[in-house]
DNA sequence: TCCTAAATTGGATTTATTACAAATATAAAG
DNA sequence: CTTTATATTTGTAATAAATCCAATTTAGGA
């Protein structure tokens, strides 16, 4: 998620480039906290207290078009947006929701096989662990 | 999903055998279309005109504590249910939604070792293969 | 500086899911 | 078979995420 890319990538769209979405792209850059949609509005709302949540969505929804942000389905009632777009994987913590990094690594093999004898042109493979993470492990588990 | 061991089960957690519960366990059992709790809403009515949305909710969640069927994050705004608990995967058609079952295949160990080293406790991996079906492709690449 | 197409805004709408109080019905006891 | 306690269902309202749309604003080229 390189400003500069996204500038040019913008330019070369023929879009415009408006304070919303430079503020929107800015605040993703190195962001590996995996927001929501309503995450970034709340974070950029003082900023900008004409941001709406439209263009928030909107501009993710660009952002996923060129291909600088993936949407990720970890949560069961909402998208989070990923500005790091090399392949990996996650970590997603059933009671807290924190969601954290994962290496990439090879899906099996087998997998993508059997997808496309099933007739299936493949497109993406996501691997999430679920899991407990460490904070929510030591509040329960007294 | 077999009928008699949930029935026992719902016995034996001392919970009661309304007919709403044994239609939509019946309507799930051997079901590999994984239905969101509103198509299982859909296909019951007519034959039980008073069911409620929400009576489907409460028995998915209780179905899902009993270990009956899986809760699938496949789609970003709704959830999928499945009555085969065993280990497998899925290939989701990112137009048309549907789902297909893939064989169980072993995660990257690496994944699960990165996902400990970070503290979590893993509970489970879901691995999902996006792409399109026969059919979508057929359709628009003329 | 002006102008127009593109973008933003905000309010309304849709869709999935949950909350809750009142009505109903299971299943155990008599 | 009837009664009864209470678990469950129902229907409606409330939440929450995401989308739609008309009116207003604005980026950026002329």
């Amino acid at each position: 998620m390189d400003i500069k890319t996204i500038i040019r990538k913008y330019r070369e769209m023929g879009v415009r480039l408006t304070p919303q979405r430079l503020a929107i792209v800015k605040s993703l850059e190195g962001d590996r906290s995996h927001p929501s949609a309503i995450d970034i509005y709340n974070r950029l709302k003082d900023e900008y207290p004409s941001l709406s949540l439209t263009t928030v969505y909107n501009t993710l929804q660009m952002l996923k078009e060129m291909g600088e942000v993936a949407e990720l389905n970890l949560h069961p009632e909402k998208s989070l947006y990923d500005p790091d777009v090399t392949p990996h994987s996650h970590v997603y913590c059933i009671r807290c929701e924190r969601v954290d990094d994962l290496p990439y690594a090879e899906p099996p093999e087998a997998l993508l096989k059997k997808a496309q004898d099933l007739g299936y042109k493949v497109k993406d493979v996501a691997t999430i662990v679920y899991g407990i993470c460490k904070r929510c492990g030591e509040i329960r588990d007294h």
